[in-house]
DNA sequence: TGTCGAATGCTCTAACCAGAATATATCGCG
DNA sequence: CGCGATATATTCTGGTTAGAGCATTCGACA
């Protein structure tokens, strides 16, 4: 009987019919007025599955099925006392414990040394433009808000983002220097069994862990 | 043809094979050990279809299946020359260009006013506790693989993370103050359709579309 | 008046993935 | 030496989801 609650769309649908009863689209269309798609992944297939769920465990009920002109006819949903509570329960959640995030690029540096270091730093250079170009549109897209007079209040998730972007820039930034003048520790070692690969950028390994051994001991050993 | 790159296990896969062969327990067990499990979500279902599904497309081969003692025979497995060349563009693409992520505590503020203001300001409190316990044993780990003598380039993934963390505690520390104090603005605004609410916590929400309505023209005709 | 393309609204499907379940072996302990 | 706990290794299952596909209507334009 207990919702798995890991689809967030299933939180904005309910947040959306604890304001008003709506029907899928119109609530795909609400959400994307309030560029809340940009917080929360919208896409057709999983919004009408997400509705159905929510539907079956009592969360929303069909209000009314309606037919505008000749379109198709659609279902109108309203939230079940049921969702009200599960609503503020789940957003509360939310806001009260951190969930563990697996952003990818966490996971790309997880394998950066597989890289050869040149090729690395190249890449992490471009990265920062671009950064720094989704920062430009982010604050734009910001400032196009305030100037409707919209209270910010109403988009501090965008502000949010804006606070990862930065650190995320500055992370980068300083990664790109230290990569770059071989002040960042261990890039020597990198450097160093990456010179050691055949043509075709194949290493050998057992060289790899070796250099890795040999410097854990110096490390361990020195001062 | 073209496999979809969606799940970052298959990526870890690929790079620890790049490493040499594997079998699927095994490399489970290298992504604990090296604590690639922070950065990459691993569950035992999805590695062994994630590798079904790299083997299907070519990209690892089976080298041998092999039994040690009486235990469940097991596959070893080998990457190929296509799915080297694919760790190393796979990799580089993750590095150059940012992805558009949705961590769940965005989503949440997107809806924050959904929740009366004192109790947001509660338990963004209580976020900030347990983000301060995370960032302590986020550095208790780092400081403890320095302590090994592992290079500080094998763990740059959670340096990453610990920006990220720092970043999002400044953030609702900020938050919490300005939110707490009322200076946010749109904070009186907030308060003001709460207290209007019935007992049961509903709210009239033509009453909160007039005021912010209202909101937005006393801004757009102030200075 | 015919038609082209955009907008409206929903459905279908194949892949994906998390979590539980299964099965055996080994180890420590009284 | 028998018991439960832990480690080894994989498979199963069923819900979830992304993305494409379908069907209709409307406005614009020629």
């Amino acid at each position: 009987m207990a919702r798995s609650r890991s689809n967030p769309l299933a939180l904005a649908v309910l947040a959306l019919l604890w304001e008003r009863p709506m029907h899928p689209y119109e609530m795909s269309m609400t959400l994307r007025e309030r560029g809340k798609d940009e917080s929360v992944r919208l896409n057709f297939g999983s919004l009408y599955s997400v509705v159905d769920s929510l539907e079956k465990h009592g969360l929303v009920a069909a209000a009314s099925t309606e037919r505008e002109g000749n379109r198709p006819q659609r279902t109108v949903y309203r939230i079940t006392d049921e969702g009200s509570r599960e609503v503020v329960d789940w957003l509360s959640d939310l806001l009260r414990t951190p969930t563990k995030e697996f952003p990818q690029f966490e996971a790309a540096l997880s394998f950066l040394p597989l890289l050869p270091p040149d090729d690395a730093v190249r890449l992490l250079r471009l990265r920062v433009v671009a950064l720094e170009r989704r920062q430009a549109a982010l604050r734009g897209s910001l400032d196009e808000a305030v100037a409707t007079g919209l209270p910010p209040l109403f988009t501090v998730e965008s502000e949010f983002e804006g606070a990862l972007l930065r650190a995320e820039l500055d992370f980068v930034t300083d990664l790109v220097t230290r990569l770059g003048d071989g002040t960042y520790p261990g890039v020597d070692l990198w450097r160093r069994f990456h010179a050691d690969a055949g043509p075709d950028g194949r290493i050998d390994q057992t060289a790899v862990e070796e250099a890795v051994t040999a410097y854990i001991q110096s490390v361990r050993s020195g001062p």
